[in-house]
DNA sequence: CATGTTATGTTATTTTATAACATTGCAAAG
DNA sequence: CTTTGCAATGTTATAAAATAACATAACATG
């Protein structure tokens, strides 16, 4: 949070209200949060709760990586590491909906870092999403 | 397609009529298709055009490898590979929307799997999609 | 204070996906 | 054969996720 204002600040970036709450909302949970679960926590507090609202801080907050989006569950988790983060991976544990992040990039993969040059493909973007079971459940089932 | 087949028979799947449909429709394509726009080709072959015509054909051919979903474009393409598919990566163009699939594995990303091993992560599953430009489109913006 | 830019509010709609229940077709057990 | 049980479809309805489009406010700054 500290981390995420200092960027701001620097970059000229404005943490509005709304988009505060977005992220204070993500950051209490360790857990990715649809776009409408976050919306329905942002009315308690008085904001609008007509979509848009919702994804426009959204958009706000992963343009800027102080939130992700895992496209694999529709879900917006708080980055992790706003200060120094780029490509980032999830581990995703099935069981208990945590997420965990990671630095990586699939230009760390040499198989699809090859292929791709191999291909004149060039990356710009990457999502890379494990699931599975963190080291909590891993026994339990 | 013959290897879809193949492998249908040998492990006792029915590749029934929508469901072939489906695939063959994917075939067509060297993009991903959304399932309303398989839906819609669908109907035109005389088939229901209710959308869990659709989902549950794509269901099976995802779940038995024959095509996969990209997560990040909530969209859907045949397998390149049917016969030895596992832990396909892929390669989306965001010029021409085309998408390379490619044989890899996040296990394949000493970064990513060093971490989820030193966290007693067990990984199961994958998602990985790089997007960026493909060799046609390198060039041309 | 006029002006342009950035952020919000609001209404409506689109796109993606699933729940739930009814029906059909067919193969294997009786 | 027929019945019984499963796998696949048909159908209706709804949920969930995302965006379009337009109106309004807030506010720094020239």
């Amino acid at each position: 949070m500290a981390a995420t204002e200092a960027t701001c600040s620097e970059q000229g970036l404005q943490l509005m209200a709304t988009r505060r709450r977005v992220l204070e909302i993500l950051l209490e949970e360790h857990r990715p949060l649809g776009a409408y679960a976050i919306l329905e926590r942002l009315c308690e507090f008085g904001h609008s709760s007509q979509p848009p609202v919702a994804y426009r801080a959204l958009d706000f907050l992963t343009a800027h990586g102080f939130a992700h989006k895992i496209a694999s569950l529709n879900a917006y988790v708080a980055c992790a590491n706003p200060a120094g983060c780029e490509r980032p991976a999830f581990l995703i544990c099935t069981d208990c909906d945590r997420v965990a992040e990671t630095a990586a990039a699939i230009s760390a993969a040499p198989v699809v870092a090859d292929a791709a040059r191999s291909m004149g493909f060039a990356i710009k973007q990457e999502v890379v999403e494990a699931q599975g079971q963190c080291s909590s459940c891993v026994g339990h089932s």
